[in-house]
DNA sequence: TGATGTGTAAGCCAGTGCTTGACAATTGAG
DNA sequence: CTCAATTGTCAAGCACTGGCTTACACATCA
């Protein structure tokens, strides 16, 4: 069986919804963009490039100048770093018992 | 107005959660919960005493122990961080203009 | 008594988030 | 054409974090 947790979703890195979507539909350069989060040029860029994660204070950022709060940001972040931690530490998983309440 | 991400709850630490609930339900030594989550002891005091946040790998870990799966313990700490971070660029965040689509 | 658990502290290490500075290549306005 | 601005990427640095080991004093209990 499949593990409930991939459901055949692909991980999606945040960077990605910007890079593709919401940056074109601003139709700003980037180098402006930046400037306006509050962030250097290369913060954005490594973001963009899914090298970097959207942290707390930049999903706030972020989500400030889209216009729609910060939790898309962090949620996409999330799901993110769950698949690729239980990529990481999957097997060690198994050890884990799962404890009854006593 | 009040910030619509506060509405007057407080920000709780999943450490809080694991400490006051959680792991007195379970009745086990803390030595023992440590080792069967497979990290060190020291790890576990931090997460229980607040210093240190629940990461992906951690929610996994505790997630399966408990039966519950890692994403409550993920939203706990992502809410915690969200408001830790707007404590902390809060100010900064008015800066930010909400960009018009083009 | 000795083994085990509790709580905390100190120090280490690899990694991360973010920065500045620089570079070559490209684009666009006057 | 020319010059300024934008793009994309690299390198180095810095402060901080997540997690570890080791250590200590105290409490508990077979």
């Amino acid at each position: 069986m499949m593990n409930p947790l991939t459901k055949g979703l692909p991980p999606i890195h945040p960077g990605e919804i910007l890079r593709e979507d919401v940056l074109p539909a601003l139709g700003r350069p980037k180098t402006e963009i930046a400037r306006l989060l509050g962030i250097s040029r290369q913060t954005l860029y490594d973001i963009l490039n899914e090298k970097q994660p959207v942290t707390a204070q930049m999903a706030l950022r972020i989500g400030k100048m889209c216009g729609n709060g910060p939790n898309i940001w962090l949620n996409m972040q999330k799901r993110y770093d769950l698949r690729i931690a239980e990529a990481e530490i999957g097997d060690k998983l198994d050890a884990i018992p799962v404890l009854q309440v006593a």
